[in-house]
DNA sequence: AACCGTCTGTTCGGTTCCGCACATAAATTT
DNA sequence: AAATTTATGTGCGGAACCGAACAGACGGTT
């Protein structure tokens, strides 16, 4: 049961909802630390809780037979984990991690369940962020494809910046080079192209943006249509 | 309204639900022929109507600013276009065009929505049909990343025999290259390679499989996690 | 202060794929 | 039969990225 919950600030899909909804909803939920490196679930895992970030990033991956996993997007307080529950699928197709501490709200999935199929509100705001979260799978299938590593690292870059609202990014180079599915190297240089550009700096374990603007423009296209989607859908 | 369809074919989405559920579908529906080159949808378009296809093959093709489309899955009478109308979206995110002409089964958007809520049955087995489309948009994604282009044209052949049962492709190589997200002499390459691996063969628009094991051995572990997804779901 | 594990920088050769250009071959039109 | 269009084959230089290996730099530990 959560009370005051905006002392913990609060979920941008949550807030869709009527104050009504959200308060019965809330009923159910209760507000734990998600905690750096923690994996919320794995490939093949029965669903157990439904997630709403609301400080804090978690990565969301994927990973095909004989390739390492890769992230897929990054949820933050925009977002919620376990979406396929509305589709009445139970299992996790990816692995969730933790990529940046904080809270989440989270309900049983079965409670879930019940409170979708009970509330036509709450399924109509899902239902849009399910497919916000399609179109960002398309989105990253053709930034795979056509975009080079110095823009899709810019555009992670700010896929972080955005989700946390700091400009400063707790991660190493490695981390970074197995979210892009690329070596460590190819990171090192990219990193070093973007600062020397002056758009970032980064000492041993963290990133620092310096220029949004600049980093936008040093990005592919994939972060500001990713944006739009959301913005239009919901 | 649709009598005998089995002349036909059939589509197997419809036919996993009920003699009863898919009778009352069907008096709804109406089959068309859909040819070669046809658009079926452009994204942006609103949804008019809802497509089973009983015979041939529709691609569904994304376009991301600055760069070609590309095929991001084949369709044919194991699936449907317009899933998203499940979600209650009725904007369409990709192209839809036809490769190899047949027939769907169609049906008018509104009619197909009203159906799914009055159905559970019916939004049971496209819910299922939505994640597999989910999946193989995550599959392709990182098959863009971590995939040669030789792997994902034999992929690519092979979905196309699959959803045929025809081992002759009526396709250039420039068609294939364009599906691809990749220029045509990397296609013709790559095809030179299979051919040459006693794989394939092709003539001046076509393509020939002349052994599908083999081609599924020199093909990406995609093709078969994507029909393991499929089988596994529905 | 010395040690050790982690993170970052750099180099090397090799492969894949790119853009561009041009040659050949098959089908279609005139 | 000749001309045109369309499809396929080949060559060239270059960019991006790979795998592997190693060097240096920074932090925390003892």
């Amino acid at each position: 049961m959560l009370n005051n919950l905006t002392a913990f600030g609060s979920n941008r899909l949550l807030n869709l909802l009527t104050d009504n909804c959200r308060q019965n909803l809330l009923t159910h939920c209760e507000l734990v630390s998600i905690n750096l490196g923690e994996v919320l679930s794995n490939p093949g895992d029965v669903i157990t809780y439904v997630y709403f970030p609301v400080e804090g990033i978690v990565s969301w991956e994927k990973q095909i037979t004989g390739s390492p996993y890769w992230v897929v997007t990054l949820i933050g307080n925009e977002g919620m984990l376990c979406i396929s529950l509305l589709l009445g699928i139970n299992v996790r197709p990816c692995r969730a991690v933790v990529q940046k501490s904080g809270f989440a709200i989270r309900i049983p999935a079965a409670i879930f369940t019940q409170q979708v199929e009970l509330k036509p509100a709450l399924s109509l705001v899902l239902n849009r962020y399910a497919n916000v979260i399609y179109n960002q799978a398309l989105q990253i299938a053709a930034c795979n494809l056509f975009h080079l590593l110095e823009n899709r690292l810019a555009r992670l870059l700010l896929m972080f910046q955005h989700r946390s609202q700091s400009d400063e990014i707790h991660i190493t180079q490695d981390q970074l080079a197995k979210m892009l599915g690329v070596r460590r190297v190819g990171v090192t240089k990219a990193a070093g192209s973007l600062q020397r550009k002056n758009l970032i700096s980064y000492v041993r374990g963290s990133v620092i943006i310096h220029d949004i603007d600049g980093l936008k423009a040093a990005s592919c296209v994939c972060y500001e249509a990713d944006n739009a989607t959301y913005n239009k859908m919901m």
